[in-house]
DNA sequence: CCACGGATTGGCT
DNA sequence: GCCAATCCGTGGA
């Protein structure tokens, strides 16, 4: 192992905070799911925070539902949903209970178990460079290299096998704070944040 | 009840 | 750059 173990996972306290604190700490921290036996890790370069009180584009914007209602939890699980009737996304719910905000996981760079992962997403373990790059570089990617689907919905990341290691915060500096893709509503808010200069961020 | 379209991806032009 | 794939939650009738 490598100095993963080392660091300590995040608590149930870091997830009810404001959303976008949160979402720019979470860069640099390590996504992890322990699936099969194998750790599968990877450090986060790329979110996006979604609030359902001013956000239209937020799932929660229209109140609670069968399918968002991981959303309203409170901050601490992890919201999943189906999309384009092909992939799923996974967020962090953060704040408070009934808030209904989150953030979505939208690149991970790979650190550990990629061989697993590659097998997830590309049916075999042997991957180049590029797949390397491709692996996890979208939310989409991200839930097929994690095996992450419709189980996973409400997962307690405080309790369980997916969790997200702490590591030293990213420099404001280093953060670029940009418009979200893929969305027809509220296309203005600069509410996506990545690393700046990460190759691993699916959109620059 | 039914039609619409989506927080995407990958393949083809 | 464009568009098909492929479900199903949601909202309007």
């Amino acid at each position: 192992m490598t100095t993963l173990s080392l660091q300590k996972k995040l608590p149930e306290k870091f997830y009810q905070r404001e959303l976008h604190k949160i979402a720019e700490e979470l860069l640099g921290k390590i996504f992890v799911r322990i699936y099969d036996e194998t750790i599968l890790a990877g450090r986060i370069v790329e979110v996006e925070a979604y609030d359902g009180r001013v956000d239209q584009a937020s799932h929660s914007f229209n109140g609670k539902t069968k399918r968002n209602e991981v959303m309203f939890g409170g901050g601490g699980s992890l919201y999943v949903y189906f999309t384009y009737g092909m992939h799923f996304c996974a967020n962090v719910v953060t704040g408070k209970v009934n808030e209904g905000t989150a953030i979505l996981l939208r690149a991970l760079e790979p650190l550990e178990g990629i061989e697993s992962m590659a097998m997830n997403r590309y049916g075999k373990t042997k991957i180049s460079e590029k797949e390397k790059i491709n692996l996890a570089n979208g939310p989409g990617k991200i839930c097929s290299a994690f095996a992450i689907a419709r189980e996973e919905n409400g997962t307690d990341l405080c309790g369980g096998e997916i969790f997200i290691l702490n590591s030293k915060k990213i420099k404001p500096g280093e953060i670029a704070e940009v418009t979200r893709i893929g969305i027809k509503k509220s296309v203005d808010l600069p509410w996506r944040y990545y690393i700046k200069n990460n190759p691993f961020v699916s959109k620059k």
